[in-house]
DNA sequence: TGTACATCAGTGAACGCGCGTTCACTGATGTAC
DNA sequence: TGTACATCAGTGAACGCGCGTTCACTGATGTAC
């Protein structure tokens, strides 16, 4: 059975939850291990009783974000079935909310990170590749069986690209974006 | 007329060029001073001499990579036509050739630097959004009157975010993923 | 054409700062009896 | 239940390193006469 987490593991998850977050906020680069701890709470010294380095932070901040992105997907995606919304419709919706414009920390991370994740060390790379290919596996499953994964591929490429554009653009060109973005994978997915 | 540029002038472009390469190589974050100086085949010291700051590099370099990019994507466009190739099909092969997935400091620099764009400083971001409405008019450009800004806007992000997740994946993931993107917009422009 | 001088472009040492990492120490929590 | 002790989680000062930036200086280029 579960047994009340330790006072160390509430430290942990208060950690990785910050360090999702600024990931997403302020990119890879972005992510000092100072400023992790204090948003957790804590001071920089006790980090490495929780991490080997500051690279194990971001690979757990990675898998921390993709979970929490691909959990809101599916949530959202269950939410629209029940209220007779097609699951591709409801991620649509959900990923390219005009929301996420501003709010990126709460986002998709392979949105806010995907160019820098070539240029990573070999574990967030590895963890990288890990989020890109379960955001095309969502994707194909809201799409229904009678899309193949390539199509899936596509229509992750353009979500992504969508929102980093519309987000560099910002304010009304951004949201017009997001729209026609919206519009065109929706309409697409309907005249099949 | 054009006099024949001073030793300063020739300097300044190879430290422009250089910047431009590792700024696609290495995204905003990864250029350094000393090491473009370098590349340049000059000390640190004299960099100051050429620019107020690094960030007013940054701001030359995006500029250099943006004006590059759009001229090679006219070219392939402009050789396309001579030889009954499509502008539209002569930018998407051009854009996404399988070439780019490794050779990232040839390729577009919205493609390469995209999520860093909305953290840079002022001057920064907004030669990033003078650099994605370019890429959009060249696309619009290429797609003929028929299209809307927004089938452009549409068309310049799935494009920019495929070569991303491509590049993360890499190999022959990637491979696959930048054929099926070509495969659908050039699909989707025959029919209409 | 040659000499003296001024300007220019670039050099390389140095500075300050921030960041990842280490470590001796402290105060709190838990355990033994 | 209370006391003594061991372990644990976190603190904060310190270190080394890299980076952007500054600056006194040097050698080369150009100009005046």
């Amino acid at each position: 059975m579960d047994t009340a987490p330790t006072r160390k593991e509430l430290s942990h998850r208060r950690i990785v939850d910050a360090a999702a977050r600024a990931i997403r906020r302020e990119g890879f680069a972005g992510v000092g291990v100072a400023e992790v701890m204090k948003a957790a709470g804590l001071t920089h010294g006790g980090f490495y009783a929780h991490f080997d380095s500051r690279d194990a932070l971001l690979v757990a901040a990675l898998d921390e974000a993709g979970r929490g992105s691909a959990l809101l997907i599916e949530q959202a995606s269950r939410a629209g079935e029940s209220s007779g919304v097609s699951p591709f419709r409801a991620l649509v919706d959900g990923y390219l909310a005009d929301g996420l414009l501003k709010a990126a920390d709460a986002g998709c991370p392979v949105a806010a990170l995907c160019t820098e994740m070539p240029r990573q060390s070999p574990p967030v790379r590895k963890a990288s590749t890990v989020r890109v290919r379960s955001l095309m596996k969502s994707v194909h499953r809201s799409l229904g069986d009678g899309a193949t994964a390539a199509d899936a591929g596509v229509v992750a490429a353009t979500m992504v690209g969508a929102l980093q554009l519309a987000r560099t653009l910002g304010g009304a060109e951004g949201r017009a974006l997001l729209a026609a973005t919206r519009r065109s994978l929706l309409d697409r997915h309907d005249r099949r």
